[in-house]
RNA sequence: GCGCCCAUGGCUCAGCUGGAUAGAGCAACGGACUUCUAAUCCGUAGGUCAGAGGUUCGAAUCCUCUUGGGCGUACCA
């Protein structure tokens, strides 16, 4: 189905070109949803920007415009208002059974070029060292924006690009070799890697001799020796399968596991290209890359003096290799802020080396706690376990609350569903390019505007609906919806427009804006639920009113499951 | 020094890349459960959008400067 803004813009155009046919510039014709029930459904400043070009006021634009609208099923009326807008009101007919028909058809993207695959790359954790709370906003954002891709209709790849070929495995090396409890890393191997960690840290404040051994003992990971490639594969085994159930409890999926390592027999392959193509040259015994003085870069070291590779080289082997064996559209990056610079670099020497594709940096703000930043060595960590384990408590403590008969298996799902489905949302619907300081509180609030809540009007609907079957009234997805109040035509202008606020979130990759669409659009159902009886009402009614009630559920649904939040059917 | 991000009611945040009277949620206050799940709903109160200039029909949004915060700045990722 085509979206309504596309619908109105075709009609729109046909217009303009009434008016003036030697107009092409149609870059011009934005149509927006209007920032006022009262002004519309959509709007358009077009008349006042092409004032200037027809040499006309912009009220004689619009109203000309106006008249030159072909005829059509689709709008009550368009008006002239303020200094120059056009508002365009769609007819309740036309949203109602735009309303109607989402529960057949599919809406049609194809004004966007989703040609080729788009790989987006997120969570990334640094193996052998445990993953905490701040992992959570690249693993949930870029799971989100993922699910987005691929609802428009893009191929979508999810990479994890795995931290497995870095510094953190010298460090470790030496620690293991020196101060290893045997029976702890058998026990639970993760938690005295951690601490073989930031024993590390500790030692190497007083020896900073460490660090250098550390460097060398990476160098003969890098170099193949095969003491130290094997506890390399111990770690990395130890620490993937931890990290792949904490994916599996998140319910997010990864295409491929590409890590650093695999990548390393690509590197000196990468390093040679550029050198030939004159981008890497030589700088105080490392391969560097120069940038224009324009792009206030600093340089980008991409094989440090000991001939060893770094993070750069490998993003870089990443960025070729997708080049290679891809139909590359975009390459998606979530990470957060403080790597810009570092995209910034990566993307400019790509480019020169002609690697072409469309990259972005999906950055967001730094998760802290107490204002400070969360680092495993400061031990100022919050454990995943701890988190989902509270999520899970407080979810349980309120089903318990609220629905004490249900079994106990089905208590836990939902417990699970509506615990990390707040953890999800707190984070989700907020702009993702903010800072945040981690709170208890918010994380796991189920009040106001959170995933319980949308959950809970989710549920509701069910619960009609099931009250529904058990008196015998079976929904006809093919009766008429009719819209018989102010609310009612608010809602359903919201559903219909929800695919809009999707290509939205898609464009800008901010999960943040179905959050908010879906989140407003409950309210209007809070609104009216409250206020309309459906189940009492004449069966003709009460068929339109419960197929608008589906329409919201499903909305909500598509919405949080776009965020990677469930619905449970009852709560 | 240079660069990036940020500043919106008491608190936490939206604000769809310049639109009309700046919106929510918490918290506060007043109302609504013999009625489809009160994890809800209705109402009241609360703002010089950090400050100052500029751009224009029109600025929380764009530009410049100032203040105050966060971060990054060649061999970490």
């Amino acid at each position: 189905m085509e979206l309504l803004r596309i619908r109105l813009e075709k009609l729109l155009k046909e217009a303009v070109k009434t008016i003036e046919p030697d107009f092409e510039d149609w870059g011009r014709l934005v149509l927006q949803p209007a920032t006022d029930e009262k002004f519309g459904d959509y709007q358009t400043n077009f008349a006042m920007t092409a004032s200037k070009i027809f040499r006309q006021p912009p009220k004689i634009i619009a109203e000309s415009i106006i008249t030159a609208i072909p005829a059509n099923d689709i709008l009550e009326k368009a008006e002239v208002a303020g200094p120059g807008f056009i508002n365009f009101f769609l007819k309740n007919s036309f949203v109602a059974e735009t309303v109607r028909k989402t529960f057949s058809e599919k809406w049609d993207f194809s004004h966007i070029n989703t040609e080729g695959t788009v790989v987006i790359d997120y969570s990334s954790p640094n193996i052998a060292k445990p993953m905490h709370v701040g992992h959570l906003r690249t693993t949930i954002i870029g799971d989100s924006i993922k699910r987005i891709m691929k609802f428009i209709g893009y191929n979508v790849i999810a990479d994890n690009h795995l931290g497995d070929w870095g510094t953190q495995f010298g460090k470790l090396i030496v620690a293991y070799n020196r101060w290893l409890d045997k029976e702890n890393f058998e026990k639970d191997p993760i938690s005295e890697l951690e601490r073989l960690y930031i024993k590390f840290g500790d030692e190497a404040e007083k020896d900073p001799d460490l660090d250098e051994l550390a460097r060398a003992e990476l160098k003969k990971v890098q170099d193949g020796d095969e003491a130290n490639l094997a506890l390399w594969k111990k770690f990395v085994e130890i620490t993937l399968s931890e990290c792949k159930k904490i994916y599996e409890y998140l319910g997010i999926k990864f295409d491929t596991y590409y890590g650093e390592s695999f990548y390393h027999k690509l590197m000196p392959k990468v390093i040679d290209e550029l050198v030939e193509k004159g981008l890497a040259v030589e700088s105080e015994g490392a391969l560097v890359v120069f940038f224009d003085e324009k792009e206030n870069l600093h340089p980008c070291i991409v094989r440090k003096k000991d001939g060893a590779f770094l993070y750069a080289t490998s993003d870089l082997a990443t960025i070729k290799f997708k080049y290679e064996n891809y139909k590359m559209n975009k390459a998606l990056y979530v990470t957060d802020d403080r790597q810009a610079v570092h995209f910034k670099q990566i993307f400019n020497i790509a480019e020169r080396a002609g690697w072409k594709m469309e990259f972005v940096h999906i950055p967001f703000g730094v998760l802290s706690f107490n204002g400070e930043i969360l680092k495993t060595r400061a031990g100022n960590t919050i454990k995943l376990a701890d988190l989902f384990k509270e999520a899970e408590s407080k979810g349980e403590s309120v089903v318990e609350e609220k629905n004490p008969e249900l079994p106990e298996d089905e208590k836990k799902k939902i417990a699970k569903a509506v615990g990390i489905g707040a953890l999800k949302y707190s984070d989700l619907s907020q702009n993702r390019t903010s800072n945040i300081d981690f709170s208890w509180e918010k994380a796991l609030s189920f009040d106001g505007n959170t995933a319980p809540y949308l959950q809970y009007s989710y549920a509701r609907v069910q619960s009609i609906k099931r009250k529904a079957a058990e008196k015998g009234i079976t929904l006809d997805f093919n009766s008429e919806i009719k819209i018989e109040s102010d609310i009612e035509r608010s809602i359903a202008a919201s559903i219909a427009k929800f695919p809009e606020c999707v290509e939205k979130a898609a464009e800008l990759y901010k999960p943040n804006f179905i959050a908010d669409h879906i989140f407003d659009l409950v309210q209007k159902f809070g609104t009216f639920y409250n206020s309309t009886p459906i189940l009492k009402a004449e069966p003709e009614q009460m068929q339109s009113r419960i197929l608008l009630a589906e329409a919201v559920a499903q909305t909500v649904r598509t919405g949080l499951d776009l965020l990677g939040i469930e619905t449970p059917e009852k709560m």
